[in-house]
DNA sequence: CTATCGGTGGCACTGGGTGTCAAGTAGTGC
DNA sequence: GCACTACTTGACACCCAGTGCCACCGATAG
């Protein structure tokens, strides 16, 4: 039996696959707007049947929040790799880069990132599924939060609230993010942003009885 | 032509229409899951055809955000009656209490409250929408935080973000809310959440060129 | 050559949501 | 009583997203 994620012929023929459709989708997502596109549009320009596609994506929004979360899944792993000792904005500020940075690697990604991103943050049910899927993320960042700190999740609302004020910070870098920004630009965004967050971040613990 | 907002017979008579579809769609939606009820059953059980309930509700999503996001409506105005002068975290802290009040104000109307909360966070889909619906207020929150601190909503990140931790301090409040909680332990969750985020909300205006 | 296995397409079906139209129900003027 | 108007409702047809099912096809193993 062949494991699902090896490099083998099949699994590189579903890839070639998902990427047709994908390209398809985005290509025409992008231009002509989510709701004006249906699947059968989609599936028309990629020369594949109607049922092929929901193989491969679990809905239409899912082809276009994905071509985006994936390369946003390594945050979890990164914000574990850091040091222990570094303050929480520092360490957070870090994971959240790898997304962006994985985008500014290849000049013609970063663009149709950018494309992706104004489509969703414009489409109100691209924008939902965007922040469901934001809060996977921040239940992963806020264990792992809380393992650093030695804190209770199911206690103390640091950790959670730590996470989703850093996925805010993300947030604001993909709204501001404009059509010409180089990577440096988008690090300025990314400082700023943290700034704002940073004191809330990096204060310390708070007494538990604060009423 | 009347208005759609006055007191007349008819429109009185159509939120009797809108009250009836809601009460039966909350108690089979909470009961039964969101996905396992259909737009039918719903109209089953208030008596009623399915296009009568499409004109009342967008969706079957926005009966159950609608019943939460109607009382929380008023969070705009309440930030805009606080004075000028008071920190932010104290101001948005009064604002977000509104909804909560509004909630413990009737004991069986907190406790239909609190199950909606469970459900909608427990289901995926009407989490999104309700995340979507936040980010309304996140706008007209950072609008009026803009303009409280002289603030250019379009260039300074603050207010935004300051808006989205205040919610993101009532989600979290949400999220902890428990069956047996009464006025009191809601006002202290409040206070755990917002000490978390007071740091950044009142923070000292940050220099532009923080990269 | 055949059995099997993974991928594919066709097809019917459920369910959410919309446009349209005929019918019913008030209120108003005659 | 009658016509006119405004508003609401229900029925029907329709579109589209998404799923279950089955037959088919190509590659590979025996």
């Amino acid at each position: 039996m062949r494991s699902r994620a090896d490099n083998s012929l099949a699994e590189r023929k579903r890839q070639l696959v998902a990427d047709e459709l994908r390209d398809a989708a985005l290509m025409l997502l992008a231009t002509k707007g989510f709701d004006l596109v249906t699947v059968d549009d989609i599936v028309a320009a990629a020369g594949m049947s109607r049922r092929t596609f929901f193989r491969y994506f679990a809905s239409k929004e899912d082809v276009v929040v994905r071509f985006l979360a994936d390369t946003s899944a390594d945050i979890i792993t990164e914000l574990a790799a850091r040091p222990p000792a570094e303050p929480p904005s520092v360490a957070l500020r870090h994971a959240l880069w790898v997304p962006l940075a994985a985008c500014n690697d290849h000049p013609e990604h970063s663009e149709r990132a950018r494309v992706v991103v104004r489509l969703i943050l414009d489409t109100p049910a691209l924008h939902a599924r965007w922040l469901e899927r934001q809060i996977e993320w921040r239940t992963e960042l806020a264990a792992e939060l809380a393992n650093r700190r030695r804190l209770d999740p199911h206690t103390d609302p640091y950790p959670r609230m730590a996470a989703g004020m850093a996925l805010l910070a993300l947030d604001t870098v993909l709204q501001r993010w404009q059509p010409g920004d180089d990577e440096q630009h988008l690090a300025e965004l990314m400082d700023q942003a943290f700034a704002v967050v940073a004191p809330a971040l990096d204060a310390p613990a708070a007494s538990p009885a604060a009423g």
